[in-house]
DNA sequence: GATAGTACCCACCTTAGAGTTAGTGCCTCA
DNA sequence: TGAGGCACTAACTCTAAGGTGGGTACTATC
């Protein structure tokens, strides 16, 4: 027997795919990476993930939303109070990403002289 | 003194953001998960990732070649053989990009539930 | 009374990402 | 003889991602 050392995510057609894509995207990454940290208010949440937009952000938080990773709870009060946190599973996807941000961040010094002799060589 | 809970690449300049979207775009996924298995042909390559287009393979190796990730290794033959690989840091990313991908697909009928209740509240 | 903040939604527009097609030079197989 | 594979590149087109500016309804602060 052969052993599953690829995941099905290869094939066009896989469902899982698009799900990957949603944690993975620009700022899905970050969104889940600073939601591991604490709750966060909206428009808190946009000053701490640097270059988002209104829009991208609440986009990015409806499919979070609905792919069950983030929780938002809106409170009925005036002027409007919503707070957005991770779910149980939300936060096993935010710790995998973030160890990986950490990891690339740590990686920073060696891509940069990889590229420069890349460039080097034309 | 504060505790690095949050790494920088929130912040809008920090240089590790480019290289994270790189390893997190659609295809680059793909393709460091395939060449964890194994060193791949471009065309083979292109077979088994499935739905890649030719210019965005070649575009996406040449970024992940160019940061270090990637190993191109053309050999002077007729026709023309190129064999692409993981550099060891390049098998590191890999790594922790295949895990999370599996464990993507280990949640995808998590996914579609939440997904239901989140399309049947409206 | 005016400005700013809250948490958005909507319409418009721009741009970058992505797909399509064609072409290269040489080979192998039918 | 011609069809197809190899590993691309360049040019063209198109679509979806993303940005901009407006509006909402109300409050708190200056």
């Amino acid at each position: 027997m052969t052993e599953a050392l690829i995941p099905d995510v290869v094939r066009m057609d896989c469902p899982s795919r698009p799900i990957l894509e949603h944690v993975t995207s620009r700022w899905g990454t970050l969104v889940l990476i600073v939601l591991l940290e604490r709750s966060y208010r909206f428009s808190e949440l946009r000053r701490r993930v640097g270059g988002v937009s209104e829009k991208m952000l609440a986009q990015t938080l409806q499919t979070l939303e609905r792919d069950g990773f983030v929780l938002r709870d809106a409170k009925p009060v005036i002027p409007p109070r919503v707070d957005y946190s991770l779910t149980p599973v939300g936060e096993e996807v935010a710790r995998q990403v973030r160890s990986l941000a950490f990891w690339v961040e740590s990686k920073v010094p060696a891509v940069l002289e990889a590229r420069t002799t890349y460039d080097a060589r034309g």
